[in-house]
DNA sequence: CGGATTTGACCGGCGC
DNA sequence: GCGCCGGTCAAATCCG
């Protein structure tokens, strides 16, 4: 991994096949690689910002686009939404809502159009217990819940998207109180919308977390996810071990810098 | 044979 | 109060 690293990215430091003296940078070499790291960690945080951005700005509009689809129930899905509807002019504005459900969270997979199936696969294992049509949308709507455990309360719903019927809804109800099953590969949930390469393969779970800025965060098991999720990816791992690589050299001077150099293989 | 899925019936909330 | 609708139940069926 760190050896086809090194061959996409020649600027960083093998440091398993030399002693760091006998590399042949040098010490303006070094700084100059340092500054360049530096700027790349922090437009790595800009980015991470500007993703969670964009996710929650997509699962609100999509979320107030199918609240327009259907006038009745409305003040139900607001609920999740934390707005409430005005059914005199057709508008939604904030508003203390009835009852909020916290842990709902959307998450969109695309799909083979011809693929009838309503199955995303998250890692966790359901149990379908109905299937409907609904009014707004001539697809099915199938019910699952988690099967894992007896105790585990969570839910999702699972269907095609009215207006693409490449595109799958799955909408998460609750939290899981377990690890998701082994052995089985995460749905890819897209952060954007139609039409975009999908994110790297990201838990609903923290999906969820991110969309979800009202409910409690546990920034512990957060962190474990987040990076459960991550080292699958294997770009994310070879640009880890460009950024351990990159925090020996900096011999400690940088303080409190947490971020990783994945800007630049992220960007390929 | 046991677990998962299917599917029609039923329930409760909401609008009229 | 009635009808519509989404969500859930549970018996029947399927499948490994």
């Amino acid at each position: 991994m760190e050896k086809a690293l090194l061959q996409t990215n020649p600027q960083f430091i093998d440091l398993n096949s030399k002693p760091m003296h006998e590399t042949s940078m040098q010490n303006d070499e070094l700084i100059q690689e340092l500054s360049r790291m530096k700027w790349e960690n922090k437009k790595l945080n800009e980015l991470l910002t500007v993703v969670c951005r964009n996710y929650h700005d997509f699962a609100k509009k999509d979320c107030a686009e199918e609240l327009f689809a259907s006038r009745k129930r409305k003040s139900d899905q607001l609920e999740n939404s934390g707005h409430i509807f005005h059914s005199c002019c057709g508008e939604c504005s904030p508003g203390r809502p009835r009852e909020i459900k916290s842990n709902t969270s959307r998450v969109h997979v695309r799909i083979d159009p011809s693929d009838t199936s309503l199955i995303v696969k998250d890692g966790y294992q359901w149990r379908k217990y109905g299937q409907k049509v609904t009014r707004d949308n001539p697809s099915p709507r199938a019910y699952y819940k988690c099967s894992h455990s007896p105790t585990c309360p969570v839910k999702k719903k699972v269907q095609r998207s009215a207006g693409d019927a490449s595109l799958l809804v799955a909408i998460y109800e609750g939290q899981h109180n377990h690890r998701p099953s082994s052995g089985e590969v995460p749905a890819t949930p897209l952060r954007s919308p139609v039409g975009q390469q999908p994110a790297a393969n990201i838990d609903p779970a923290i999906c969820r977390r991110i969309e979800n800025e009202e409910s409690e965060i546990d920034q512990q098991v957060l962190v474990e996810q987040m990076a459960s999720s991550l080292t699958r990816n294997h770009s994310f791992t070879a640009a880890l071990v460009a950024a351990i690589t990159g925090r020996i050299l900096d011999d400690g001077s940088e303080e409190n810098d947490d971020s990783f150099s994945i800007s630049r293989v992220l960007s390929e």
